[in-house]
DNA sequence: CTAGACCTTGTAGCCACTACAGGGTCAAGC
DNA sequence: GCTTGACCCTGTAGTGGCTACAAGGTCTAG
C-alpha cells in the first residue's frame, strides 16, 4: 500500500506520515524501484495506535514511550499507567488555569456593556492600569510528585540528528 | 531607562521585549550613541498593557488590535468587547474539549490497575484496537457566528516583511 | 503514448517566545 | 587612563507538531 492508502486507512495525512517517519516514530517502509513507500498492515496498526494516542492529547514523546513499552509484553505495565495518569494530571492543571482565565475575562467583559466610547471602556482601563494581576497567581499543586516531574521535563533533551 | 530596567519594571524579559519590537508591537525606542535602547514611561505603560493582555491569554494579534483601538478614544468600544467575548468563547471550546479528553483518559486509566504485565494492559489494548474514536466526536457549537468566525481566522494573513 | 493522479525530497511557515554565540558599551573603582 | 564586569547589541536557531508549498519523478488507465 502507498502512503496515500495508509493515510486513507488511518485518517492521517500523507505529510504527517512522512513527518512521523522523519522523527523515527514510524519505521522506514520498503520502497518500490521508483522510490515510492510501500506499507504493510503492521504500519496501519502502529499508525492507528499513534493517531488514537494523539487524539487523547498525549505528546509525541509519550507515544514514543508507549510504543516502546508495548513491544515488551512481559514488562509490568505500571509505567503505562503512569504516563496516562500524569497526562490526566497535566490536563487538570490546564483546565484549571483556563477556567481561571475565563473567570478573569468574564469579570472584565461584564464591566463593559459595549455601548460606550473607547475612552470610557472599562476593559481597556483595566488592561492599562490594573495593579493586581488580572489573571491571578499561578496555581500550586498539592500532588506529591508534580513539582519534580515538571522539573524533570524541563531538562535539556538530547537532540536527535536530522537524518542519520 | 535601558531594556533591562524596562524588563524589571514590567516583568517581561529583555529578549521578549526585543521580539515585540521586531514584530512591531512595541515601537522602536531611541538609542544611545553606542546603540543601547532607551525607553520612556510610555513604553512601560504599553508593555504593561501587553503583558496583562497576554496573561489573559489574548493572542498577539488581538493585543495589537486592542492597542490600535485604544489609541482612538472616540471610537465605540464594541469591537473591544467583541474581542474579549470571542476569546471567552474560544476558551469555552478549549475547556470543553480538554474535559472530554480527561473523561476518555480516566476511563482508560480506570480499566487498568497497573499491577499486570504489558501483554494484559487494557490501556494498550484500547489504543491498539479501539473501534470507536476514544476521544469522541468533535463538538459542534450552537453559537451563531462561531463557524464564520473560525473560518475567517483560517484566511491567509498578509505577511509582514522582516525588517522594513 | 499520454494525461493526470499520485508520489518524491527539501524547505519554510505557524505561534510566541527562548537560548545562545560572538561581539560591543558603559559606569565604577583604582 | 585603564580594567573589570555587568549590561547591551545583532543574528540565528530551536521549541511542538504539524502544514504548505515548489519542482520534479512515477505509475496506471485509456
Ligand atoms: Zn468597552
Ligand atoms: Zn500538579
Ligand atoms: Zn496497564
Ligand atoms: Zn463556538
Amino acid at each position: 500500500m502507498t502512503i496515500g492508502a495508509l493515510g486513507q486507512a488511518t485518517g492521517v495525512g500523507a505529510e504527517t506520515i512522512r513527518y512521523y517517519e522523519r522523527i523515527e516514530l514510524l519505521p522506514q517502509p520498503a520502497r518500490t524501484s521508483g522510490g515510492y513507500r510501500v506499507y504493510r498492515p503492521e504500519h496501519v496498526r502502529r499508525l492507528n495506535f499513534i493517531r488514537r494516542s494523539r487524539e487523547l492529547g498525549l505528546s509525541i514523546e509519550a507515544v514514543r514511550e508507549l510504543l516502546s513499552l508495548a513491544s515488551d509484553r512481559l514488562r509490568p505495565c505500571a509505567r503505562v499507567d503512569r504516563l496516562v495518569r500524569d497526562h490526566i494530571h497535566d490536563l487538570d492543571h490546564k483546565i484549571e488555569s483556563l477556567q481561571k482565565l475565563r473567570g478573569a475575562l468574564q469579570r472584565l467583559a461584564d464591566s463593559c456593556r459595549g455601548g460606550g466610547r473607547v475612552s470610557e471602556c472599562r476593559i481597556l482601563e483595566a488592561l492599562q492600569e490594573a495593579e493586581e494581576t488580572l489573571a491571578g497567581p499561578a496555581i500550586e499543586c498539592g500532588q506529591e510528585d508534580c513539582q519534580e516531574r515538571r522539573a524533570s521535563e524541563k531538562q535539556p533533551k538530547p537532540r536527535r540528528e536530522r537524518r542519520a
